[in-house]
DNA sequence: GTCTATAGTCGGATAGAC
DNA sequence: GTCTATCCGACTATAGAC
């Protein structure tokens, strides 16, 4: 763990500007010189704090990735707790599915400003270390919970099943996210905000819930 | 509508070239060159052909969603005469939305080499027109058509919540051509070779069927 | 109509002063 | 450690020959 002892709030400005500009225009769109303007810092320093281009990129994949696994990690343990234990009720194991799911779609939707949503679809499509570094952090745990907590509300089904399920869930939340102008424009809403989310969250739940067989 | 009489299939094959480019490299990242050099053609050519670079993507959505559109079209008049045509039983409104859905699903996951979805999914984040002509010719009528149905299903719901969930819907078919190699990973899966492709379809009908409240 | 050659712009990276 | 000044490569677009 390096110490930067003159610039560690420097480091933060510039991680965050980077991950705005590179959300808003793409790896190829944001120049390094932007990105040191907007961030009020000279060309040069990026080379100083991340060795270049691709190493400021990287840095702002761990930067995300950490903090979304931080606000993951308590519900998820909690759960894996609950599901060790032994016998759970329905409504316990959706009450599990329900706390799983809840902070992913407030963290992708509402607490930040969107870049990070946008930079992550990005990076999703365009780079292939963040694939890694989202499925090893995030998503690849979150799946396994979800895929053990369908698979005790389904009953007996078929092995692929449950899994398939987890990850339809998952990309239902993650679309608030990543498709976010798309669905906009199909509801016809000029924004996300906080009554119109509750809607959404409420009506997604209703009909995941649903979908596994009624409360 | 104007005519190419010399160089009607040169500009599919620079078109269907272009695609793949865009697809795979982003719309800064596929430089005119490497496209008139992978097309057979030479650069100025695409200058003569689409007047640019802009152009010959715009070219490209256009391309594309014309195709989309027209598989989509036969299924999408069907459903509309059914629905006015009067009283419907759920059996009827179900498959009405499974027909509607399916060749969706086939055309995202399997028709195109899976250039055409990533195409798709990098202008929506990308460009703003390709967002207009996708929702215009195919996301908005199909999102409306939906939501009739589901309204249907459902019974007395309030106002947002068929289109909520026919946007849901409409997000998890899109999650297999948008989100692919995250989903192949979740799942643990190579590819969507046709039997796996045929599971994934096979559950994920089963649980929209069981959101709506079930056969 | 289709090509070769080139102009003009902008990108990332570095050298060297302070 | 942080800056100014500069290099070199790659891109789009166009001018003009054939």
């Amino acid at each position: 763990m390096r110490r930067y002892p003159c610039g560690d709030d420097t480091r933060r400005r510039i991680l965050e500007t980077a991950i705005e500009l590179f959300a808003h225009l793409g790896y190829p769109g944001a120049s390094t010189r932007t990105i040191a303007h907007r961030a009020g810092v000279s060309l040069p320093a990026l080379q100083y704090y991340f060795g270049g281009k691709p190493g400021l990129h990287r840095a702002c994949i761990e930067y995300i990735t950490e903090d979304v696994r931080a606000r993951l990690d308590p519900p998820a343990e909690r759960a894996q707790r609950a599901l060790a234990d032994g016998r759970l009720t329905r409504a316990q194991l959706l009450e599990l599915l329900r706390s799983l799911i809840k902070p992913l779609l407030e963290g992708l939707a509402s607490e930040r400003p969107q870049s990070w949503a946008l930079f992550f679809a990005r990076a999703q499509i365009e780079q292939n270390d963040a694939l890694d570094a989202i499925h090893e952090r995030i998503g690849g745990r979150l799946v396994t919970l979800l895929t053990e907590i369908i698979g005790r509300l389904l009953g007996e089904a078929a092995p692929p099943e449950p899994r398939v399920r987890a990850v339809a869930i998952v990309a239902q939340i993650m679309l608030v996210g990543r498709a976010r102008p798309m669905v906009l424009r199909s509801l016809g809403w000029p924004d996300f905000a906080e009554e119109r989310l509750a809607t959404l969250q409420r009506v997604l739940w209703r009909s995941i819930e649903a979908s596994l067989g009624g409360p």
